[in-house]
DNA sequence: ATGGTCGGTAGCCGA
């Protein structure tokens, strides 16, 4: 089993990117984040052509996340249970007996700032909720842009980014609250490569001169963790024509 | 040199 996870940034622009990637790299399972359409404009019909089931709970100009399958979703959850939210940043799916939960967490824009609150508090929430869906749900994969560089080695320049948004220690510590579960982060599971990002910013050649973040996690509960063969970045995509800021993001196990 | 680029949307906001 193959699963990915891609912040598109806006699936209406990235949709032939997307349908390319699909094609070359044939996961199983895949959480898109930030398609920023409404789910009427939702290119089901062509992700069907390409072979994948999805669900969406989209939003117009804003957030909006997708789950794609090879095989049927069912147990489609669209919100954090308790927390009422009209940003659509969460889709849970049952795959087989996978459940997957695509998460876009909040960006928090600045440390301090009223949107750095609602992150520290919509991670609080998360908690909770995963909590409770790893008792049902032995085999969980979580997946998303967390929007947090979980340490200094995920940072191209970590002076740069000594607590600012991203990289403070209560966005960390929030982080760290998710592995206490017993969710690893599964690409330290493995040897990495120095300089392993998924996150460049347009601006200044950062992708040319691999000045990033690596900030689009998949975490995964024991019962998969101890199936796992691979966890990688694939920094192809960005390198294409037109790309999102983000690279799809890539774990593999064994059944 | 404190900006720079995208995307969505129509003057800026969000990332």
């Amino acid at each position: 089993m193959k699963i990915a996870s891609w912040n598109v940034n806006s699936l209406k622009v990235r949709l032939p990117q997307v349908l390319a990637w699909l094609e070359q790299a044939r996961p199983d399972i895949v959480g898109l984040q930030e398609t920023k359409l409404t789910d009427e404009n939702f290119p089901a019909e062509a992700l069907a052509e390409a072979g994948y089931q999805s669900v969406h709970s989209g939003q117009k100009t804003y957030n909006g996340v997708a789950v794609l399958a090879r095989e049927p979703i069912t147990g489609v959850v669209t919100d954090i249970p308790g927390f009422a939210d009209h940003q659509r940043r969460v889709l849970a799916a049952t795959i087989g007996d996978t459940r997957f939960i695509n998460l876009y967490v909040p960006n928090g824009k600045a440390v301090g700032d009223e949107k750095y609150d609602y992150k520290l508090a919509w991670l609080s929430h998360l908690r909770e909720w995963l909590a409770a869906e790893q008792e049902r749900h032995p085999r969980l994969a979580v997946v998303g842009d967390f929007n947090i560089a979980p340490e200094d080695r995920d940072v191209h320049d970590p002076e740069a980014w000594r607590e600012r948004i991203l990289c403070s220690t209560p966005e960390r510590e929030a982080l760290q609250a998710l592995t206490g579960l017993g969710l690893r982060d599964s690409f330290r599971c493995f040897d990495q490569p120095e300089g392993t990002f998924s996150w460049w910013d347009y601006r200044m050649n950062n992708f040319r001169r691999n000045r990033g973040l690596r900030i689009d996690l998949i975490l995964t509960a024991p019962a998969l963790t101890e199936r796992l063969t691979a966890s990688y970045v694939d920094r192809e995509p960005r390198a294409w024509e037109r790309p999102s800021d983000h690279a799809p993001v890539v774990a593999e196990f064994t059944v």
